[in-house]
DNA sequence: CGTATTTGACCCGT
DNA sequence: ACGGGTCAAATACG
C-alpha cells in the first residue's frame, strides 16, 4: 500500500473523528423524544458518510453495484456526492474572488489567503422532472455576479456569492455547473465558509454539542447549558441535508474537505473583526415553525433563482430564531482561541491544539 | 424604486 | 494569447 500522506491521514482521522461525534449525537437524539426522526436520519446519513470517506480515503473501493447511485427515496430523486477538492481542481487558477484587486489595496496578503479558501465540491442530481434548471438551495442566500461559458462544457458556469458580501463580508462563493453528460446532475463548487450571520446563532448547537464531545472539556459546562431539542443541526449542512431530506432527496455521499493550512483563512482580512458566523437559516426544526408543505413552495429553486428559499422561508425562519439565537450570539461574539468555523456541513477544523473542531466556538463564553 | 440578474469587458494566472 | 473568474453597467423583476 502506499504510504498515506500526512495529510489523508489527518482527513481520515477527521473522517473518523466526525463519524465518532455523529454516532453521540444519534446516541444523544435517540433519548430524546421530540427529535425529528429527519435528524436521526441525517445522522446515521452521515455516520455513514463519514466511513465511506474514509474508506475512500483508503482507496477502497466499493463494489460495482453499490457504487451507483441507490435512490430509493421518494419523487424528487436526488442524489448529493461530495467531492474531494483541495488540490487546485477544474481550473488551474482559484485565483481572484471578485475583488482580489480592492482587498489587495486594502491589505496585500489578502489575495493569498483567498486562495487557501476552503472548497470543495459536491454534484447533485435533481430528478428530470423538476421545474426549475437547477441544482436545489442549499439553504443559503446567494447572489449570480456571473456566469461564463466553459471550454469543453456544453452548459455554462454560473458564479454567485453570498449575498451578504458587502453587508457581513460573507465572502462565499459557489459555482454551478451543470453536467455534460447527465443535465440532471450539477456540480457545485463552493468556497469559503459563510461569515454571514443570517439565521440564529443556535445553528450551532449540533456542533457544540459534538465539540463538548471531542475538545478540550472545558467546554462541556457551556455545551450542556444548550437546550438540545432547538439547538439541534443547525449547521448549513445540517440545514442542506435536512432541506434535501424534505424533499426527499436522498444525500448520497458527504465527503470532508480540508485546505485550511490555518484557522484564520476563512476571514478575508478584509473583513472587520471576524464576525461570527454563522450558519445559515437553521431549519432544524422546521416541523415548528415550517412544515415541509410550506417550505416546499421555494425550496428547491434552481440555479437561475438561488436564493428563493433563503429569502422567503428564510426571513421568517430568522425571525423565529433571532430570539434564541441573541443569547448565545452575543456570548459568543469575541474571538476565541480557537477558531472553528462552521461550514457547510462537512467542514471543519482543528484548532490549534489539533482539537477537532466542528462548528464554530461561539457558544462558549 | 430597490434589489437581483444578465452580459460583455476586464483582470489575472498559466 | 487563452481561459477562468469577477466587475459593473444595463436590464429585469417584484
Amino acid at each position: 500500500m502506499v504510504m498515506m500522506e500526512l495529510e489523508e491521514t489527518k482527513k481520515l482521522t477527521e473522517e473518523l473523528l466526525q463519524g465518532l461525534e455523529m454516532a453521540r449525537q444519534l446516541q444523544i437524539h435517540l433519548h430524546v423524544a421530540s427529535t425529528p426522526h429527519e435528524t436521526r436520519d441525517l445522522l446515521i446519513q452521515n455516520i455513514i458518510s463519514a466511513f465511506e470517506n474514509a474508506l475512500h480515503i483508503l482507496k477502497w473501493t466499493p463494489p460495482p453495484s453499490a457504487a451507483a447511485d441507490p435512490s430509493p427515496s421518494p419523487s424528487p430523486v436526488v442524489g448529493i456526492k461530495m467531492l474531494h477538492e483541495s488540490p487546485p481542481l477544474n481550473t488551474g487558477s482559484p485565483h481572484s474572488e471578485e475583488s482580489d484587486r480592492d482587498l489587495r489595496d486594502q491589505d496585500p496578503t489578502a489575495s493569498r489567503k483567498r486562495k487557501n479558501l476552503a472548497r470543495w465540491t459536491k454534484q447533485i442530481r435533481v430528478s428530470p422532472g423538476m421545474g426549475g434548471e437547477g441544482p436545489l438551495d442549499d439553504g443559503y442566500s446567494w447572489r449570480k455576479y456571473g456566469q461564463k461559458d466553459i471550454l469543453g462544457a456544453t452548459y455554462p458556469r454560473g458564479y454567485y456569492r453570498c449575498t451578504h458580501r458587502n453587508v457581513q463580508g460573507c465572502m462565499a462563493t459557489k459555482q454551478v455547473q451543470r453536467s455534460d453528460e447527465d443535465p440532471n446532475v450539477f456540480e457545485i463548487t463552493y468556497r469559503g465558509s459563510h461569515t454571514c450571520t443570517l439565521a440564529s446563532s443556535s445553528s450551532n448547537n449540533i456542533n457544540a454539542s459534538l465539540l463538548a464531545s471531542t475538545t478540550s472539556p472545558n467546554n462541556n459546562n457551556v455545551l450542556q447549558s444548550l437546550d438540545q431539542q432547538q439547538q439541534q443541526q443547525q449547521s448549513p449542512m445540517m440545514n442542506e441535508l435536512l432541506l434535501n431530506l424534505r424533499a426527499g432527496l436522498r444525500v448520497q455521499t458527504e465527503n470532508l474537505d480540508f485546505n485550511f493550512p490555518n484557522s484564520n483563512h476563512v476571514f478575508s482580512s478584509q473583513t472587520p473583526p471576524p464576525q461570527p458566523h454563522q450558519p445559515m437559516l437553521a431549519d432544524n426544526n422546521f416541523p415548528s415553525y415550517m412544515s415541509p408543505a410550506t417550505s416546499g413552495i421555494s425550496q428547491f429553486s434552481m440555479s437561475s433563482t438561488p436564493n428563493n428559499f433563503a429569502t422567503s422561508s428564510g426571513n421568517q425562519i430568522n425571525e423565529i430564531i433571532s430570539a434564541s439565537a441573541a443569547a448565545t450570539t452575543s456570548a459568543s461574539n469575541s474571538n476565541s482561541p480557537t477558531v472553528g468555523l462552521d461550514f457547510p456541513f462537512d467542514q471543519f477544523e482543528l484548532d490549534a491544539q489539533n482539537n477537532f473542531m466542528f462548528g464554530n466556538p461561539r457558544f462558549f463564553p
